[in-house]
DNA sequence: GCATACATGTAAATGGTTACATGATTGG
DNA sequence: CCAATCATGTAACCATTTACATGTATGC
């Protein structure tokens, strides 16, 4: 951790910033909420999130409350407060951390000459595949959710000129290491 | 680790790729040769690289000297062994895992209406900063490489695809923040 | 009869990080 | 004189993951 500039961590931002927008929700909620949401760029575990939730009430950041159900498990249900608002405002201000760069994908590629062609041809392939699945998710997202939000939509264009930039990156190493088998 | 399908850690099979092209190294060489090569994709810690080295000699994958020096402390040099290579081959031929998505950046914007605009335009641009040095870092690499190895050169080609998608991104979210702020 | 939705959590492992420790030599 | 280069490693921490544990109700 460098330096901890921020009180919380980025998946504690994360429930944070789902719970901002009014309604109370138990951590099963918040689980399915990620994957209709932000489940692209920030999918933390089941059981993060619960190991999340208690530690954000202790600081105050949320309060909880159980709800008892008949036939079904008890539940926790949680609402953010101001102290959690603010903390959640804060750190959207704040500088971003420049990420570090990790990319196991691009280290396969970098070293490709050691394995056969028609092997790395088929990562590439297979990176190509994945990338035009994710644009298909977000078209369809962004299908789903018209043109309510300026915020997550622009989370959406930005994921789809990402998709776009690696299909045709994938599309021309692959023409580059068939030419490459080729030439044997 | 899911299911762990492949004996090593990927920082692991970095070092074994950069040792892969002949010569012996020394820890404090390889961290070099990660600066110049495979680090805007994937950048151990110095500490982390020297961790590895050890497990991979008891391992069988690498092997090591020790060189005495005057008037500079001892050094541990590394080979790669036969096993090494081919375990390296492995993994470059195994399937790829998807990578977990992790952008913390995007799951600022996503929640960028709790910001003010302003706070939300500087942190787009200052992403798209970033983009810039990065697209004229790999710029610079490309031209210093010339055309000599094919794969390199590919994840280099990647990195720019990927730095204009952000780039472009950027620049009409940027345009989209403002009008936002002019409407109030 | 079986999968899925509902609902919460603990335990163990791990891959990686920063901070700390040490010290000589070289070049500006 | 100061910064950078050479050179290696330990210790502490931590964010996050998977596997394990438990059980009811509903719909096909």
């Amino acid at each position: 951790m460098p330096e901890r500039t921020t009180e919380l961590t980025t998946t504690e931002y994360a429930v944070l910033g789902l719970l901002s927008h009014g309604r109370e929700r138990s951590g099963y909620d918040l689980r399915k909420a990620v994957e209709r949401s932000v489940g692209y760029f920030w999918a933390p575990a089941r059981s993060h999130i619960y190991a999340v939730l208690p530690r954000l009430v202790d600081g105050g950041f949320l309060r909880g409350r159980r709800v008892a159900q008949r036939q079904r498990p008890d539940k926790q249900l949680y609402r953010i407060t101001a102290r959690g608002r603010e903390a959640l405002r804060e750190w959207l201000e704040a500088g971003v951390m420049p990420e570090p760069p990790r990319n196991p994908f691009l280290l396969k590629v970098f070293f490709g000459s050691l394995a056969s062609p028609d092997a790395m041809l088929d990562q590439i392939r297979k990176r190509r595949a994945e990338a035009e699945r994710l644009r298909a998710e977000l078209l369809l997202l962004d299908a789903e959710a018209g043109d309510g939000e300026v915020f997550p939509a622009l989370t959406r264009r930005y994921g789809l000129e990402y998709a776009d930039a690696i299909i045709r990156w994938a599309r021309s190493a692959e023409r580059e290491v068939a030419a490459l088998k080729a030439a044997r």
